[in-house]
DNA sequence: AAGTGGTCTAGACCACGTT
DNA sequence: ACGTGGTCTAGACCACTTT
């Protein structure tokens, strides 16, 4: 990124030819990645606003439209959101109209009324094979555990079994789940331990219910259920969470728009 | 649309102040709409090129600037293809890249060699209350009902009943699917009826396997299989196919990016 | 009134593909 | 050499929000 440095003036046009030589990108993708830097360094945090574009290309030497075109991929993406006439903010997972960005359960007939979480489980265990490579760790490093049900309408619709690297997550036991009941997991994960999951790749399978989460969700053993297996990503795209969540989509479904 | 008239010179900014009244929207969605409703008349067809961005410019009397934003816009949304130095396509579902643009059903190991698809059935039937309000005809109207499999590496894995309003589907028979093996569906729906599906929304949900379906894909009954309910939509947003897709997840799974 | 993002225009040059 | 889309800049005005 250091061909960022000198100023155009008048119609003299900039055109990012690299230093380094290896890999060409437009200015505006390099301004993009130095604001997904910026974010993930924590220089401006989850609902905070981000600097004006015109402040934004005094600092990085480009000019304003460069900026707003890197702006408006990131708005794009859920990962900046623009209010006019007031600024260009940080996008959190616990704004109302954004809560549930992730969780693509819709009710089959009529409302969604507010969701319950219980959480089952929350400890430290060690990471096998599996989870070591898809958080991009170490087999045998520590993760948190937690298993939760989430209940709809009164009726238990989902297990999630969450996978979390604990040299992130230090501090994240029980009681502090218990003491945020009703701010979402990843609020929560933004505000306590400046984690954002920006960007999540599932997998869907059918499967039949086990004994344990049949249990779990008041439905008899080998009730066809959805097995979404979940890998969530930061600003920096490294991998901070793997997720397997089960539901049951009797009254319920996922949705999902192809375009 | 009829404020798309007058020119500017110079600076002056030309807002678009509607007349109708009721609802405003800038240019470059203005413009957008005129290049979806070109499509949906069939005045550029999948594969062909459309006029470059300046001829466009003239020919709406806008700048060349807003053009781009506008196909921008149907370029995001694979409706239109922007390659370099040659022009800006119409998408087509022929084409290799995109040829499986609506399945997202992934290996889980692998490789997928060329699917194979089976048809069933091919009849005539009456739309009933669900099919005529999803498709937006009425009740008793002529439907083309299609019932097929698909084979991936030799396993049977999909099986496929496809509602099609008969008006728009005149001629649409079993020998003229076997008459173009080979050539996915979405391919023949748009050369052989100028038909293009170019957004489609799933209901996806978790069911046993009937008789029926086991039969077909040579499973056991009552095998949890993904049940996608799809409905499809063409450049006019007007819905003109619906599909309950049944799909074997255990070597196969349906892949989704939440952003 | 001042500041922000939103839209529109115009002109320059670059990279790619075809002629 | 020419035409296409791709990038970058600069300046104008609009719409919304806050002071």
């Amino acid at each position: 990124m250091s061909d960022i440095s000198a100023s155009a003036t008048g119609s003299e046009t900039k055109q990012a030819n690299l230093a380094g030589g290896a890999s060409f990108s437009p200015l505006y993708q390099q301004i993009k990645q130095l604001v997904l830097r910026a974010l993930d360094m924590g220089e401006w945090k989850p609902g905070e606003v981000i600097p004006s574009e015109f402040e934004l290309a005094a600092r990085f030497q480009v000019s304003q439209g460069t900026v707003r075109k890197a702006v408006d991929e990131l708005a794009a993406e859920n990962i900046l959101i623009r209010r006019q006439g007031k600024g260009t903010f940080v996008s959190t997972h616990l704004e109302p109209n954004v809560r549930f960005r992730f969780l693509r359960l819709a009710a089959s007939e009529g409302r969604t009324s507010p969701t319950q979480s219980h959480v089952l489980s929350c400890q430290r265990i060690r990471a096998n094979a599996h989870a070591a490579q898809q958080l991009d760790i170490r087999v045998g490093e520590s993760l948190v555990y937690i298993r939760r049900v989430l209940t709809f309408d009164e009726v238990p619709t989902v297990v999630d079994d969450i996978y979390l690297p604990g040299a992130l997550f230090k501090g994240l036991t029980s009681s502090l789940l218990e003491a945020h009941q009703g701010v979402p997991l990843y609020g929560l994960f933004e505000t306590e331990f400046g984690v954002s999951m920006v960007r999540a790749q599932e997998q869907i399978r059918a499967v039949a219910a086990s004994e344990e989460i049949a249990e779990l969700l008041s439905i008899k053993k080998n009730t066809p259920l959805l097995c979404v297996d979940r890998t969530s990503y930061t600003y920096a795209d490294r991998p901070v969470e793997l997720r397997i969540g089960f539901y049951l989509t009797d009254k319920y479904y996922y949705r999902n728009t192809l375009i």
